[in-house]
DNA sequence: TGTATCGGATACGTTCCCGTATCCGATCGA
DNA sequence: TCGATCGGATACGGGAACGTATCCGATACA
């Protein structure tokens, strides 16, 4: 077995401190990989492509990585987790009392409709549908993203007077319309009437799956368009 | 110039009338392309893979496309075509008094949530985002389903009382819904929930995008259930 | 039935990328 | 300051997929 590969698996198994300029290699590493992976594709991409944009031979990436799958794994899973504070930091800086739309608005802006991230997650998604391992990192990172989220949209719709009574399904909901959406926005950069309508579906959601409750207001606003308001009488 | 490539570039320019025995080489490459790509990812494909799914040499692709790209695009545009048409003879299908549940329920049943295209689309997503031309070709495809599903739905709707405002709203709404929640019903195969929740937020997306009009009914109906529907219509 | 075109197979050379083995400068601890 | 370990560079050999040129059986048409 050659050294750098030794050193890299004992690493892997045994406590193995990290020197500062490892760290940095393996970080710069990642983020040339985001940025060839949203590229050319990832099953295009090659080491070479990666280790070049990054300002390294393959000898740093073999000492760091075993393969491109594995980077992708971890690439991927490092920026998911730098999303997932950002969003939970822009609703930590929510006021307190704020109405689902602030909060919603906070949380999009928190997570942009990004072109380069699109197209990793996109392709990691299918990727992962074809191995049970990455499944689980995939339904777990969107467990967590709800976990986040949905504490905060709750209560800010209960200080709007309105009661969530399947979380777990309003979750899922607004899971699937910023994933639907995205794609919309990205196809016509220059229309911004998708990205106008994906707040709106956003709106419409939260109505559907919330019901006027116990809460300070008695009657519901009218924060969405007139179109909702009179949909959500129905139910 | 080769001798395969010449008459394939001639056949692409002048008239070039093409053999049964050329038309059947040609659908086998497109169908061993899905079932090849949907499997290893299209980045991960190799020409020689799919002359060996279909039973050909290279000799025979060559002779029929130029890249495997364009084989992509191809196979792509060709079962996007056959779905559409699918869904059109289901939604055509459907009895001319159907409400939205019925109608909804048609289209779900003919186009249903199925893996190996799925992985392809997300891919075929993530590349069009690279190539303008492909973008806008995802762009037609889009409108085209918009075009085809919503005057059903529409009707649909009227005929339960209903009006809608804004139609290419829905459209784009009930696609984005339709991907997005694809990805959650198959990234979970053994749970059920994911599927039933998907068919209750396009339930809440017919709901929230249409308003009591000056229909034949003036009460809010129950779309939810057609047992009731069935009870309260007989015409 | 003969002949011309067509359609796919075969047979190259080439390029790219892989993964490993080894080497050497840098860094850190004594 | 001097060793020892660490981290990445360099230097190989190998294999896979590429695209083209050529060939030959099959099919159609006169």
């Amino acid at each position: 077995m050659s050294g750098a590969t030794a050193r890299a698996a004992a690493r892997g198994t045994a406590a193995g401190r990290t020197t500062a300029r490892r760290a940095r290699t393996r970080q710069r590493l990642l983020d040339a990989a985001l940025q060839v992976f949203a590229e050319e594709g990832f099953g295009r991409s090659t080491v070479e492509q990666v280790c070049e944009r990054a300002g390294y031979t393959r000898g740093a990436f073999y000492s760091n990585f075993t393969s491109l799958d594995e980077l992708f794994l971890a690439m991927w899973e490092e920026r998911s987790v730098r999303m997932l504070n950002a969003l939970r930091a822009a609703l930590a800086a929510v006021p307190a009392d704020a109405g689902p739309e602030e909060t919603l608005r906070a949380a999009l802006t928190a997570i942009p409709v990004e072109d380069a991230w699109f197209r990793v997650t996109a392709e990691f998604t299918a990727h992962a549908l074809r191995n049970p391992s990455l499944r689980h990192v995939m339904v777990a990172r969107e467990r967590a993203i709800q976990e986040t989220v949905l504490p905060l949209v709750t209560a800010a719709l209960r200080r709007d007077g309105r009661v969530v009574p399947d979380e777990a399904a309003l979750g899922q909901a607004l899971v699937a319309v910023h994933d639907g959406t995205s794609a919309q926005v990205l196809l016509e950069p220059g229309n911004e009437e998708p990205r106008r309508r994906r707040e709106a579906l956003f709106r419409h959601v939260l109505d559907s799956y919330s019901a006027p409750g116990p809460g300070r207001r008695a009657a519901p606003t009218d924060r969405a368009d007139p179109a909702a308001r009179a949909a959500r009488t129905e139910r």
